[in-house]
DNA sequence: AGGATTGTTCAAGTATTATCGAACCATGGC
DNA sequence: GCCATGGTTCGATAATACTTGAACAATCCT
């Protein structure tokens, strides 16, 4: 009965372009989505720009990120992989991804 | 002293992505940089998408959009132009409000 | 099965943001 | 000078968002 493995993600028609600025608009959000940029990685390895930030916090960032839809949290073993919405994301707001993660 | 007629705005060059895309985050604010794309407006020619909103409310969004550098605020006669900083941000950030305007 | 590992969810406290009336300020025109 | 106009600032309240420990859930491994 609604077990957690499987967590809900808007489809992409559905994800307004606020709510995604927004989930970028946090330097650790952020920062958590340059890293996936590079591919996708479990939480564990994911973060690692401060190696103090409690599991439960973290959690909620990525929270924020999948249900605005910039990010997929999916289950894999005992733990979970992330990983950027990319080619969706460009389709629905063109260029939006590069320009954000072309910024220094 | 420190007239209000004269308000202060961000160099570009200390100007936070998060910041401007915080600003861009709220669906009120976004909606008047889209009127201002189209050119500078007065205040009150500015954000007739919700007219009933008071003048309070109004001047508090255009001082989160000035305070991220994302537009300027002059006074001119009596009132104020307001207009989107787009060179400069298309230099500090490029494709960004591109991306952001293009999307529906 | 039991324990270790990896997260998620809940709840509560804190902090940041939004909203809007009222008071105030500057300018233009009479 | 005086008043109307156009907008900012202040102050109070409401609404959101962030942070974190503790409890719980799912999976792997032996």
């Amino acid at each position: 009965m609604a077990s957690v493995t499987s967590l809900p993600h808007p489809e992409m028609s559905e994800v307004r372009l606020t709510d995604v600025l927004f989930a970028l608009s946090d330097p650790a959000r952020l920062e958590i989505v340059r890293e996936l940029a590079g591919g996708p990685l479990s939480m564990a390895e994911c973060g690692t720009f401060n190696p103090a930030l409690p599991k439960s916090t973290k959690s909620h960032l990525f929270k924020v990120l999948r249900e605005a839809g910039v990010v997929r949290n999916e289950p894999q073993g005992r733990g979970r992989v992330l990983h950027l919405r990319r080619d969706e994301l460009d389709r629905a707001f063109p260029g939006l991804l590069d320009s954000v993660l072309a910024a220094e």
